[in-house]
DNA sequence: GAGCCGTGGTC
DNA sequence: TGACCAAGGCT
């Protein structure tokens, strides 16, 4: 059997086993988030997928909160200016997700009346939504019948059926395949099965060390069974120091705190200008001066930052 | 499809 | 301690 195929499924009364001992565990030990009280607004639920995109729970849950306390709807975002949006993410990382979310926000508005849209299509079709976000709207805020995949879904699915440590580097056909076999029929019971597995991948089977003793699945796992074998690839990383990606985080900083505009050679000098600025901004301009950035460097990143709408320049003035 | 895009917690 | 990782999306 190609590496690429998924091995055999279960049968249906093995899975419906899978879906009762899942689902019966989410319901006694799923977290308590404020986006999933049951009376959310679709709106809520989506500035929460937006900003859990590849950011933990617990640096999400105060931005969330007072993101929703000053733009309750999604037309309030849409009458922001998009670097208030970027403002107000402030160190969650990914900033470009602030400015997907505001430009989401003014398309809710004018193609949706104002009102979150509740088909996989119409959301997809947002900026900033991928098949992920799409399909975590439409069943957390709407009910609706899709089939979520996400790291952690794609993980337990890896290990509980396919016996492998971990999943492929990139979601596969044959992924998808599995993960729509193996939805519930029911609606409430794909609602449920969705949010269970994803819940016992944050908590239970997690990538580093699982706690298996604890899955109320282990007897069913084809990894477990196999002897846990080592995952047949190394994740490779991510660079940090000295990358674009630190260096534009520093200059995005000082934007941050400076609210507004400033000298445009605070920046494009590295932080080290011979022009005085405000004291608040002292912190950030440290800072990046720290990194001692080769200039091409500098002026690479100042160049991106202006090119991806990050940051606007007029008159010698930097602002968000 | 591989590479890029922020940030901070964890072991 | 530094490498890995966290409810991805876009090019």
């Amino acid at each position: 059997m190609p590496s690429s195929q998924i091995s055999a499924l279960p049968s249906a009364r093995d899975i419906d086993l899978l879906h009762d001992r899942i689902n019966q565990w989410y319901l006694q030990h799923a977290r308590d988030l404020p986006w999933r009280t049951g009376a959310n607004t679709p709106w809520e639920v989506m500035v929460s997928e937006f900003m859990l995109q590849q950011t933990p729970v617990k640096r999400v849950l105060p931005v969330w909160e007072t993101w929703l306390e000053r733009w309750p709807t999604p037309a309030d975002l849409a009458a922001e200016e998009p670097g208030e949006a970027v403002r107000a993410w402030g160190r969650l990382g990914y900033p470009r997700r602030a400015q997907r979310l505001h430009a989401a926000a003014v398309a809710v508005l004018e193609r949706h009346g104002g009102k979150v849209p509740a088909s996989y299509e119409e959301l997809l079709a947002l900026p900033g939504v991928g098949s992920y976000t799409a399909a975590a709207i439409s069943v957390f805020a709407f009910g609706r019948r899709a089939t979520v995949i996400d790291t952690n879904i794609r993980r337990v699915h890896a290990r509980l059926i396919s016996g492998k440590a971990l999943p492929s580097k990139a979601l596969t056909a044959a992924e998808t395949r599995l993960a729509e076999a193996l939805m519930p029929e029911d609606l409430a019971e794909s609602n449920l099965w969705n949010v269970s597995v994803m819940e016992l991948g944050a908590l239970i089977c997690t990538a580093k060390s699982p706690s298996c003793e604890q899955c109320p699945v282990f007897d069913r796992c084809a990894w477990v069974a196999a002897g846990k074998p080592e995952a047949d690839y190394q994740p490779k990383g991510q660079a940090w120091a000295g990358t674009d990606r630190q260096l534009r985080g520093a200059m995005l900083s000082v934007l941050r705190a400076a609210s507004g505009g400033v000298d445009r050679t605070l920046l494009t000098t590295g932080g080290k200008p011979d022009v005085a600025y405000p004291a608040e901004l002292a912190p950030a301009i440290r800072a990046l001066a720290a990194l001692n950035s080769p200039s091409e460097q500098i002026d690479r990143c100042y160049a991106g930052l202006l090119a991806d709408g990050l940051a606007q320049e007029k008159a010698g003035l930097v602002s968000l």
